[in-house]
DNA sequence: TGAAAATGACCGACTGGTCGGTCATGCCTG
DNA sequence: CAGGCATGACCGACCAGTCGGTCATTTTCA
């Protein structure tokens, strides 16, 4: 039985872990890291900072496995791959539909990256890095077989899948952060198309 | 003469407040507005925290008198009015170099704006606010004038312009913060025309 | 009852902001 | 011209409050 009791142990361990990086999500997205003290985190939590700290090294410690249980990369690789096997048009579309519900799921961790982005706080760093930089390779490299050398404006890929993302992120922070939503309420349907309308016609040429 | 030394002596205030901008400007780009300790700030200009506050009354107020003495908007609307009797083609290439150019020179407060976007601090995300909606405004009518309903796609210019403000800074965002440069050696000229040309053909159309 | 879990008082460092005191400057007066 | 006097820019020790982090103590529960 102590295996078992182990095992219990662990998983409520593992648990509070979880509530904890939830609970911290949440808080940072809206008031920023160094905004949110320990104690107001453990609070939220329903434990004290004492408490705390048996399940977190530090307040950078937490954020860390944050940054790590919440990485977009595994939802934007499979995203692109979920797009392999449709053509370019329709590929697009789905990607930046996708891409949209994605940011609004993710809202918190957005604004969290966004906040900390060009901070001291390294790992908000390093964690936008590991997901627009492999992001941004997916997306060129997957454009770059789908058009082959005379289909593309002579431009680069990687430049465009940046303007790609570019384009989805500003118009989600300007419709959805900014507010701007409730002066120009669109569908995010809409939105969509929108982009990708764009960008088909911007990088894809010809085809009208 | 006590004119004279009342102006002299006005002078020197603006000076120092002028100088007390630049170097928390500087500092905050990138250290972040909490992480620069006011004693920090009176430190590289050179002169004590006790001095500090002869010349500003709070932290506070100095980050105000930061974002209204570098607002990007003025300069935004000249650049948008300065393209004005272009053709469209040559409007939005000069738009994207001059923004271009623009956001490399004003690096510092575009680090320092991002940074607080979601903030606590309303100061930045109304700044933020008073030159992204108005240039998109400008943008979006600009292009409806331009292009007539019949030669534009049927797609909102208000997202499209968003699109293009989004595209320039994120790739900017990419090349200048996150140091992508290295990875990818683009001339900035060459980049202001690939995004110039993504847009045109994606919004305008036909004109291959 | 004993060990594990939880607590919150406590610590030292640091924050934005204040204030009494210093001293170079330049005017006033003789 | 000289020397005393007033000015105010400047300093930095200091304040109250908050932070991340620790640890002796109490609570919990098997």
């Amino acid at each position: 039985m102590p295996k078992i009791a182990a095992s219990e142990k662990d998983a409520f361990y593992e648990q509070r872990r979880a509530e904890l990086a939830d609970v911290a999500l949440r808080l940072w997205a809206e008031k920023g890291f160094d905004g949110t003290s320990v104690a107001a985190i453990a609070d939220a939590a329903g434990i004290s900072k004492g408490t705390f700290y048996l399940y977190f090294a530090s307040k950078q410690a937490l954020l860390e496995d944050v940054l790590r249980r919440y990485t977009l990369l595994p939802s934007v690789q499979a995203m692109v791959e979920s797009v392999a096997d449709h053509s370019l048009e329709e590929a697009v579309h789905t990607f930046v539909r996708h891409a949209w519900r994605h940011l609004n799921q993710h809202r918190d961790l957005v604004l969290l990256t966004l906040r900390e982005l060009p901070s001291h706080i390294e790992q908000a760093q390093e964690a936008l890095q590991h997901v627009l930089v492999p992001t941004n390779k997916l997306i060129a490299q997957y454009l770059e077989d789908r058009l082959g050398p005379e289909r593309a404006r002579e431009i680069s890929m990687v430049i465009a899948g940046r303007g790609l993302v570019g384009m989805i992120l500003m118009i989600f922070v300007s419709q959805e952060i900014l507010g701007a939503k409730r002066f120009l309420p669109v569908s995010d349907d809409d939105i969509a198309a929108t982009i990708a309308q764009v960008f088909l016609h911007g990088v894809v040429g010809g085809a009208q």
